[in-house]
DNA sequence: CTTAAACATTGATGATGGTCAATATCGGGG
DNA sequence: CCCCGATATTGACCATCATCAATGTTTAAG
């Protein structure tokens, strides 16, 4: 089981591109706007930016609802897509979930951008 | 008079962060997520990913409108969105208008998701 | 087993977004 | 000046999304 569900599964169909990259698929560009539509919300990036700047870069839910000025709910709602996204990892100890950047997944996303 | 209006100032209000980056700001979040708002779909990815394999690295709104099988004024609205973002440019020539990269505005993007 | 805390899930609601049809604008040709 | 082709704009419709209140789930403590 991967955790990487939309920004691992870059060798996908894009193996066998016969004229090096004529245009961007309908499929691949449906992959690659889901990563960016985990993005394209400003509380989202500030979740990623809180997460990044953690001491030991973590943090819990509970470290982030305050400074977002969200409801919990909604935090873990965000959080999720991010997860979904392949940009956060989710870890659980004990009653605290503890949320943290996926190495080499904002380095991958840049990567998507290069190669439209 | 600039064409960039969510990509260029990058040097606002980050100018005097007083302990290196506590967290993001909710205005740059805002603005940040303008730009990834603007990739968050996968005709826009396909518009730019056309537009950047183009022979002259520029097209025009018909030869857009074929591949995507999409309206014309879809396509036209989609692009506003992409010039509006700072990510393409447009120059209209008789008739037709021209739409080309914004050079380095991907690059430009890229930071903006190593900088969150 | 019961209680409490942390987090996730569900359902509802108001807002935003993608698409198309219709129309407007703009530039070139006759 | 009038017509035509290319593009932009407007208005409407349906889908998706962000948010919250309420509830469910899980884990630790007693």
């Amino acid at each position: 089981m991967n955790s990487l569900p939309t920004l691992e599964p870059a060798t996908d169909e894009s193996c066998c591109a016969p004229a090096g990259m004529p245009v961007l698929g309908a499929e691949e560009a449906k992959r690659k706007a889901l990563v960016f539509k985990a993005l394209a919300d400003p509380n989202r990036l500030r979740l990623i930016s809180i997460v990044k700047g953690a001491e030991g870069g973590e943090a819990c839910v509970c470290d982030l609802t305050e400074p977002l000025d969200l409801g919990q709910p909604t935090v873990s709602h965000h959080l999720k897509i991010l997860v979904d996204a392949g940009l956060l990892h989710r870890e659980k100890r004990g009653t605290w979930a503890y949320y943290s950047l996926v190495p080499g997944a904002i380095e991958q996303t840049a990567g998507l951008l290069a190669s439209l």
